[in-house]
RNA sequence: GCGGGUGUGGCGAAAUGGUAACCGCAUCUGACUCAAAAUCAGACGGGGGCAACCCCUUGCCGGUUCGAGUCCGGCCACCCGCACCA
């Protein structure tokens, strides 16, 4: 990096902190918690931060997004919210507390402060009354109150399942927190655990949330895909096959399928090896119970990873057939089949579905063909290389027989619905929400456990539950578990000796319904319903495409449930989403390649690069998201110390646009720093006086002021597309027409045409670089206020209007000339000019002229005959 | 495999179907300076031509259109998400 060396003629560093004093002593962000019914109201959120102990160039490129929002939208004459808060429970404090023996509230307290006052640096204008972190027991007190409110409308409920269990964290994780069988924090392999666990039952909502997804048009189509595909509906039937003998209890093997059309291809039936049939087997028969704990060692790992190889374990076991009586087919136990996902068995058809036909070919299995394409003979078709998943028609398969496949799903519901052998249903890949953690820094679930009373809600008053402080974490497990007292109380109904439940909620139930929370941060109930109806929905929320699908369908479904409850009444808490790109930075590795910061790097011009302090060689690496690991990480304090917020703020804005990756470099943010400079500087020019409204413009006035308003009707229309890369490249286009002005006259109408751009250049530029606009603003003589109270300049439309239009001249779609125009100038003119530009006539001499097209004020274009 | 996205100068990029490359970064030249930095001015997709001008160029191939970076069809590459979902 290289020093600013340049007589600094702007002191950001001592602009900033005094605006920042002025906005907070005028209260310019702060707004109530019932908005004015008289004003629009908007409300910008921003994702809240995880309090690691500093923020990163990635809280920096969204809080400035939402900044720039919230200040823009703020001179538009909206009333906004805009606050901040932390997202204060998780495992990080639990592990500093484990590593360095600090207490994790102790960790989590002192990482906000420092990363409070980071932002405050950053100059957002956020009403930090609101502020609240998610650890506060006025947060999680209240939210505990939801819990029990959804407890009692039957949206939770307590069951044993098949849990996610991260065996270095010692946790359950949500399916979502497994990431290629391994846990989406620890990256330890996940291994498949039953547990009691609570559950918030999200897929009651699932055809609501998936059929919301049309009305979010302020979403990117990808995250609605991509929770589209999650919630996953498909539409089939659920067979019953009865069993020879019954198993486990059962009399019938329950199976769903989208594909009952082919129910005459069936070649076996195939259970989970998580399914009770097969535990059933397993528990006499030995060899089938190495064969289910095999699976199980795999659980989502390997098999995530090796999806190739099919095996299975038959079971002895035998079905019978709704449509073939008489028949009978072998139950096995398979590695491929999913106990999450339907009714974890299926039936098999290897001729018209991949998976079966491997598994049959592995096992050799009968391969029948009932779904014959086009072009093929019934009698002679058969399945051999790959399953045919295709469309046709069905043959060999009884009254089914000469159907096509939609015909033949119809009716084979009929006649399964008919025979009660099995229904027509619509299967959904969502599950549950497991919720339980067992953790103790999270919100403690209120709960207690009676061994006469059974489960028992914590009464209302005891809340909020508190997290005990004196806790230890010298050993493994969970300090809420072996913590000597705090578990231990008398149960609310009967008051025998009771317990309290020791596990915490999933971290994700924090951010859920954080958005609303802010409405009334101070309520003592979860959110006031003025508050709420006022304020929500977020009219623009911004953050990272990570959260695309957990997150924020969690928060789709808390929104619901609140509903459900009469907190509110907004189902879609979003309504306008927008998710940046992550910030990149080249790396840069050493001779022993080791990774080092790009600040102990220097790059030569010739394109090397060099260790700043030991001269070495380095190696340049790939541009790639900062990460610790590779150390190619920008310290946004520093940044923030050597050119200030606006700065920072200027560059993150102009790089690129908003939804992309951009590319941290020196150069960019130093380019950022010369035109803050530069700014300053051509606003000194008009200090001083305040001219008056002249009677006159000369030209040059005129072009400046044509310039001046132009800027604003560009600036505002890429303000409202999210385009700040395109309004960035408008003011530098101003700034540059005010400095070319001032090689012109400077006569008195010039004085009031540039003193007027230069305060629409400080309006224009105040939500990207609200210091430098307040600075600037207050150096113009006439002006008063604060920026940050002012209103969004007006274009006038007379100015904005062209004087005149550059046409361009085409002949067979080549431009051959461009000519001027006065704007509207009638067809026949523009034409006649056009032929008679000398390049164009020379191209028409001679030719026949079939055809002049004309779209007024942009082009003409003559057409000739070959 | 399925779904979504992206592809334009050395780089980041701009462009209601209507002059491709605004603006910035980097680079080069000049002014200022003893000198450098900063600042200011200019050049800056490729090729041809003394010039007027001409040709080529938005990943590739084709189509629609007077006119395509933009719309349609088919490929290629890269990125992201999901993935034994029955």
């Amino acid at each position: 990096m290289n020093e600013i060396a340049a007589p600094v003629s702007y002191d950001f560093a001592a602009a900033e902190p005094a605006w920042q004093r002025a906005w907070a002593d005028a209260r310019c962000f702060e707004v109530d918690d019932v908005p004015d019914a008289g004003r629009p109201k908007y409300y910008v959120l921003e994702m809240f931060p995880y309090p690691s102990g500093k923020i990163h160039m990635g809280h920096v490129r969204n809080y400035t997004l939402g900044d720039v929002v919230a200040r823009y939208k703020r001179a538009r004459g909206f009333q906004v919210l805009h606050p901040m808060g932390w997202d204060a429970f998780g495992l990080p404090a639990e592990n500093a507390a484990r590593e360095r023996g600090i207490h994790p509230g102790t960790w989590t307290r002192s990482n906000i402060a420092n990363m409070r006052a980071e932002l405050q640096r950053m100059g957002l204008s956020i009403d930090w009354r609101r502020e609240f972190a998610t650890c506060d027991a006025d947060y999680y007190g209240q939210q505990q109150r939801l819990f029990l409110d959804f407890l009692a409308a039957g949206l939770v409920e307590r069951r044993e399942s098949w849990v996610n269990w991260d065996p270095a964290d010692g946790t359950v994780l949500a399916n979502e927190q497994v990431i290629d069988g391994r846990g989406w924090r620890s990256g330890a392999l996940v291994e498949k655990k039953l547990l009691s666990q609570w559950f918030f039952r999200i897929t009651q909502f699932a055809p609501d949330l998936l059929a919301a997804l049309d009305g979010l048009n302020r979403w990117p189509e990808r995250v609605r895909t991509m929770q589209a595909k999650w919630i996953g509906r498909s539409e089939g039937a659920r067979v019953r096959f009865p069993l020879d003998v019954p198993e486990a209890g059962l009399s019938d093997l329950e199976v769903f399928t989208t594909r009952p059309d082919t129910l005459f291809g069936m070649s076996f039936v195939a259970v989970a090896p998580e399914h009770p049939l097969a535990a059933s087997v397993a528990a006499r028969n030995e060899a089938a119970a190495s064969f289910v704990a095999e699976c199980r060692r795999m659980g989502t790992s390997e098999a995530a990873i090796e999806t190739a190889e099919k095996r299975g374990f038959d079971t002895g076991v035998r079905v019978g057939h709704p449509f073939l009586p008489g028949r009978s087919f072998p139950v096995w136990i398979a590695n491929f089949v999913l106990m999450e996902y339907g009714t974890g068995a299926i039936f098999g058809c290897p001729a018209h579905d991949q998976r079966d036909f491997d598994f049959a070919t592995a096992y050799g299995l009968p391969i029948p063909p009932v779904v014959v394409p086009q072009g093929e003979d019934a009698a002679t078709f058969a399945v051999t290389d790959r399953a045919y998943d295709g469309p046709g028609l069905i043959a060999n398969s009884g009254f089914l027989d000469g159907l096509t496949n939609d015909a033949a799903k119809a009716a084979a519901i009929r006649a399964l619905e008919a025979t009660g052998a099995g229904n027509g249903v619509v299967n959904w890949r969502l599950r549950d929400w497991g919720i339980s953690r067992q953790r103790y820094w999270g919100c403690p679930i209120p709960i207690i456990h009676c061994a006469a009373c059974g489960v028992v809600p914590a009464p209302l008053d005891t809340l909020p539950i508190r997290l005990p402080e004196d806790v230890s974490f010298d050993r493994p497990g969970n300090p809420l578990d072996h913590h000597p007292t705090w578990k231990h109380v008398a149960c609310p109904q009967c008051g025998g000796p009771a317990a309290r439940e020791t596990d915490t909620f999933d971290t994700f139930v924090d951010s859920s319904w954080y958005y609303a929370r802010f409405c009334s941060p101070n309520a003592d109930v979860p959110v006031t319903r003025a508050a709420v109806d006022g304020w929500l929905p977020v009219d623009q929320y911004i953050g990272g495409i990570e959260h695309a699908i957990l997150h924020l369908l969690y928060s789709r479904f808390f929104a619901r449930a609140m509903c459900e409850t009469g907190y509110l009444a907004v189902r879609e808490p979003f309504a306008g989403l927008f998710t940046q790109g992550m910030v990149t930075h080249e790396s840069y590795r050493g001779a022993d390649g080791r990774w080092l910061y790009p600040e102990d790097v220097e790059r030569r011009p010739d394109g090397s690069a060099v260790a700043r302090h030991t001269g070495e060689t380095v190696t340049v690496g790939r541009i790639e998201a900062m990460s610790k690991s590779k150390r190619n990480t920008v310290d946004p304090g520093a940044i923030v110390g050597r050119y200030g917020a606006d700065t920072a703020r200027w560059f993150i804005l102009s790089d690129n646009p908003p939804e992309r990756d951009m590319e941290w470099t020196e150069a960019g943010v130093a380019g950022g720093y010369r035109f803050v400079q530069r700014l300053y500087r051509l606003a000194q020019g008009s200090a001083g006086e305040a001219p008056a409204f002249p009677e006159s413009f000369g030209p040059d006035a005129m072009a400046l002021r044509r310039a001046t308003h132009r800027t604003i009707a560009l600036v505002t229309a890429s303000f409202e597309s999210f385009a700040f890369n395109v309004a960035v490249a408008r003011i530098y286009e101003l700034a540059g027409a005010i400095a070319d002005a001032d090689k012109n006259v400077n006569d008195y109408g010039m004085k009031f045409a540039r003193r007027e751009a230069i305060e629409t250049l400080a309006r224009l530029v105040a939500p990207a670089m609200p210091h430098l606009a307040e600075e600037i603003y207050a150096s113009l003589p006439g002006t008063s206020g604060l920026v940050a109270n002012a209103a969004w300049p007006e274009a006038d439309p007379a100015l904005v209007a062209a004087q005149s239009v550059t046409i361009a001249v085409q002949v067979m779609g080549k431009l051959r000339a461009t000519i001027e125009a006065a704007p509207g100038a009638p067809a026949d003119a523009v034409i006649a000019a056009a032929a008679a530009e000398p390049n164009v006539a020379r191209l028409l001499d001679g030719k026949r002229v079939v055809k002049r097209i004309h779209v007024p004020d942009r082009i003409v274009n003559f057409v000739v005959a070959p």
